[in-house]
DNA sequence: CGTCCGCTTGAATAGTGTCAAGGTGGGTGG
DNA sequence: CCACCCACCTTGACACTATTCAAGCGGACG
């Protein structure tokens, strides 16, 4: 179904920013190591590399075996899952705060490809220092819990709420979910590419984009003067599908 | 053993069959426990229990609170997930050696409503006994960690192979699932109910019900002497569907 | 032997994918 | 600064797929 021709090539090349400062790290709180002191970070085996990826730069490709886990400083990327018959699907969706590649942390191969969906600022740890720092600090072994925790949680919604139903009833989820990400309770939502934004709710490219004009005209998605931003005016009450 | 009844009411009450004897759990090597001392066991806090469920049986809801960890020893369940506006989709069928409730271990309410599929053998810990063991010692943390990582892997199988494409395709995805739940390589298939099987494709049930149809007339599935058995033949080769 | 529950099948209808053509906007080079 | 280009979004038409409603069937069980 969702086997489209890609359209774009992919560098892959990110921009090195130099050393992860954790302890000056303006968003700590948010991140992985918030609760850790200075000194934890004097003796780790290997670098902490904080990295910025252009957008739709493939950071690495499902099956590839590479013992490091990232986590998003800022900007946004899809895991992106593929079957033999070659069809693809976005599997989730995450932004700042958010981990990926734990599976290496079990020396699995990554199970998704993942590409930058906007410009990309992450922090790359390698599992033998992250499993370092958790013998340490076994409260870390509680936050890497609920982070695959949260992963789990997005996976049962994306099934429950962006994979069932009609295409409307999705897009309108899909639409909700997207407001999330701001993690303020605004309800302005940067739109992704179509295709992209397609293949989160398994649908076609026309579908997503007829259902999104029907919104616009209903007045549920407002253009702001940014023209990938639309505001969401979503009146709880559900719509009957 | 092929004595099963349909009730369509949900009775909650399980057969205590006694405290858990993982010592000498016959089959060990798939629980969670598998390299655990019988010394390891003398000081936990609260006991283990062993129970038995009739098919149809309610394990919990989704949003209860309630902190112990099931381990499934034979049987399957189906984790449903239910939405404010009262839809409902199974995300995730679990078998022998698939422990869930596992949120529990965060503290967090759980997120599905469990349900027996078959008559159900399960181990029932405590999360304060689990968390005890682990600190002792750290490769069951592992261990945990790589049940996490299993439910991950499921859930995003449910989304690419089970949630896109035609029913038709979601279908045959769904046969090789539950032939794989036999864990053997056998080519043999456990019917669950029709309703329950539309609801883990996100279909009617008259739909799946009609694929099936096809699939027994092209000769993808015949029946067995057991009238819930199946054998699948599929032909790995995709016929585009 | 009759009832009940769940599966099957048909017909009508709404929803969705696909193909194809046309529009739009931002970026680039003249 | 404008014209052009390209990638991406939009819209229409049509075929096909899936849902829904409704009726019928069949096995399990009392």
């Amino acid at each position: 179904m969702t086997t489209r021709k890609k359209s774009r090539t992919l560098c892959t090349d990110p921009e090195w920013l130099g050393r992860a400062d954790c302890r000056h790290c303006g968003i700590r709180h948010m991140m992985l190591f918030s609760e850790f002191q200075g000194s934890d970070f004097d003796h780790i085996l290997e670098p902490i590399d904080n990295l910025r990826y252009a957008e739709n730069s493939l950071l690495y490709n499902q099956g590839d075996d590479d013992n490091k886990v990232y986590s998003i400083r800022s900007g946004f990327i899809k895991l992106v899952q593929s079957q033999r018959d070659g069809s693809l699907r976005i599997v989730r969706l995450l932004g700042p705060g958010a981990i990926f590649g734990i599976e290496a942390l079990l020396d699995m191969p990554y199970r998704h490809t993942v590409i930058a969906l906007a410009e990309l600022d992450v922090c790359r740890i390698y599992t033998a220092t992250l499993k370092h720092l958790e013998k340490e600090k076994p409260r870390l072994n509680e936050k890497v819990m609920a982070h695959w925790e949260q992963h789990l949680a997005f996976a049962d919604r994306w099934i429950s709420e962006l994979s069932s139903g009609s295409v409307r009833s999705r897009t309108l989820k899909l639409l909700s979910f997207l407001a999330e990400l701001n993690g303020d309770g605004s309800d302005t939502i940067r739109f992704f590419g179509y295709e992209d934004m397609a293949s989160m709710i398994g649908s076609s490219r026309e579908a997503f984009s007829r259902i999104v004009a029907e919104l616009k005209n209903e007045g549920v998605l407002v253009k702001t003067d940014d023209s990938q931003i639309y505001r969401f005016l979503h009146t709880d009450g559900n719509t009957t599908d």
